[in-house]
DNA sequence: TTGTACGCGTTATCAC
DNA sequence: GTGATAACGCGTACAA
């Protein structure tokens, strides 16, 4: 392994040359440092970045933490953080955590040895004290969803007001029996795009049913399974408002079962706008969220961590949007 | 920042006694190794990474380039990567390639500067001499997809096989008109498949007609768009072999498009058992590859590299199987 | 069983 | 503009 030692030989100057030559740093003459380069390419010289970094007590390596690496919702808000990373001469480090806490604290333990410099949680499983330490000790964002109460900067959208559009939508194409595709977990987004659901309800003079209210767990499957349910219920449902888009496709999965058809007997709104979406038959109405720049504004904020300028955490609310597909207005093909 | 001299001095040992505690190492006295650890818990100790690295020259971090995190067929055979790595003591670091040369090279840096000890290609870029350099000079595995004609060991299935099984299906359900839905690449997958469907047709003395190949992107309109494609063809088609589950989705869909029925009008088989594929209406008829399990034997013969006991490269082919689901002999809802 | 001392490859400080 | 050299944190001969 020829290293900067060798190369300081070759081009007949000390490695501290070598080092300012590598940098582009103060002050070294042209002809030193085509000689150094010279003998760069004739040694065919890779830095060791192992001793670089030590040196510089810092790893260029942001922890990317997410429930599950195949969840089409992730690779967008992924490729924000990845693009503004790499623009800075950072690599990130994709782990997928299960929506496991354990997981998680294990890659922390990237953090805490100083093989990356900060986190960004794509969905946090830690508990929020937990959580709070991290923040405390090393650059930190939450990034999509986040814990209420931990002193940790934050980039999501409004998801009560999300939630509010999707079923106002629905109430203003004529629907009052509307049912609700939720998850049983502590997700903030869960529980404010619930709230919407029953403010736009509220609004509206519609009265709460509490049995319109079903819970999955973000799979197909389940979707399918509640939007049985609802549609088994004395008075059934003529519409029904995932908070995923995943278990919405699932939900139309079960209108079809029941031969019955998406939107004229049954509408159905997702939430994600994940790019299957628009490959559903027929195309998923949803809340789009800018995922791209959710990442980006992530890894900025990170980076200010790091850098040092910033101390106190920062909460970033994004705009979302209803995008209108077959599925509520359209004509679909089965019809 | 606490280091390991603090945690001597605290408990009263010298660096070296604190360091054998630290890995375990040999012959360190009990009550000595109390007193260490008790140091270690009382500050709070962790292990500076960076030092380690250095002075072992390993990063414990293992390379895995993909062309999209966010495709459903890559997450298991991550899964099984990841897997066995962490067994290992290995982390892995997840980069997208956007199935571009450049990035890849980007990406190989972290190879070269030691950030890194080994790659496992999933779907590799490279030129195959480019390939062979690298494989040459680090430990390398490639992973499902792989370039002919390179030293570099990979692990897949027999895709020939598994195309020739796909379209003899179809044949032994009566059809004779059998569009393909191919891609323009240089995948061996591709071309491999490609073949046995040809050879599929040779052996039931079909006629092979060029007019019955299509290419996409594997993308779910480039699907739609080939499907339409062979329909329109003047004696249509009665059936429909895709290349990758996500084109024939694509393809059931355009099915739709035209008032036709799967499988009563158009019979369709995808390739790769993404999730979607029993999630689609009708639910998807296909081939499953051994996602975790090609995962995991890609990485086991990475280890064996990075330990130095194996230098040529091997190749290994794990069986696939055909999953007949709605698409070509099921009941579809929409009949 | 334990301690001393060196070196891993690099960068940064201080001379000159 | 350049060179000598001391760190960075850790692991491991070698000595004791």
């Amino acid at each position: 392994m020829t290293n900067i030692q060798d190369v300081a030989k070759v081009a007949g100057v000390s490695v501290a040359t070598v080092s300012r030559v590598l940098n582009n740093s103060s002050s070294v003459s042209a002809k030193t440092r085509e000689n150094v380069l010279k003998a760069i390419k004739e040694l065919n010289y890779q830095p060791n970045l192992l001793g670089r970094n030590l040196r510089r007590m810092e790893a260029r390596m942001i922890l990317v933490l997410l429930p599950n690496i195949s969840n089409p919702f992730y690779s967008r808000v992924v490729k924000g953080i990845e693009d503004v990373a790499r623009k800075n001469d950072y690599f990130i480090m994709l782990c997928n955590t299960d929506s496991d806490a354990s997981q998680e604290k294990l890659y922390l333990k990237l953090l805490k040895n100083r093989l990356s410099d900060g986190v960004i949680f794509l969905a946090p499983e830690l508990k929020k004290e937990e959580l709070s330490e991290i923040g405390i000790n090393y650059p930190t964002v939450q990034c999509c969803e986040y814990k209420e109460g931990a002193r940790v900067s934050h980039v999501t959208i409004d998801n009560y007001a999300a939630g509010y559009n999707a079923v106002k939508h629905l109430i203003d194409l004529g629907h009052k029996r509307i049912g609700l595709i939720s998850c049983r977990n502590n997700f903030v987004s869960t529980k404010q795009r619930e709230a919407g659901y029953r403010k736009a309800l509220e609004d509206s003079g519609i009265d709460f049913d509490s049995r319109l209210i079903t819970y999955g767990d973000y799979s197909f499957m389940s979707g399918m399974r509640c939007a049985r349910q609802l549609l088994d219920l004395e008075g059934g449902v003529t519409a029904i408002f995932a908070i995923s888009d995943v278990m919405a496709i699932g939900a139309m999965r079960a209108v079809k079962e029941k031969n019955m058809s998406v939107p004229k007997d049954i509408a159905v709104v997702g939430f994600d706008n994940i790019s299957f979406a628009s490959m559903s038959d027929p195309m998923l109405t949803t809340i789009s969220q800018p995922k791209y720049e959710i990442g980006c504004t992530a890894m900025n904020l990170l980076l200010e961590q790091i850098k040092g300028s910033i101390k106190e955490s920062r909460h970033i609310v994004l705009e979302h949007e209803l995008i209108v597909r077959e599925s509520t207005v359209g004509h679909s093909m089965n019809n």
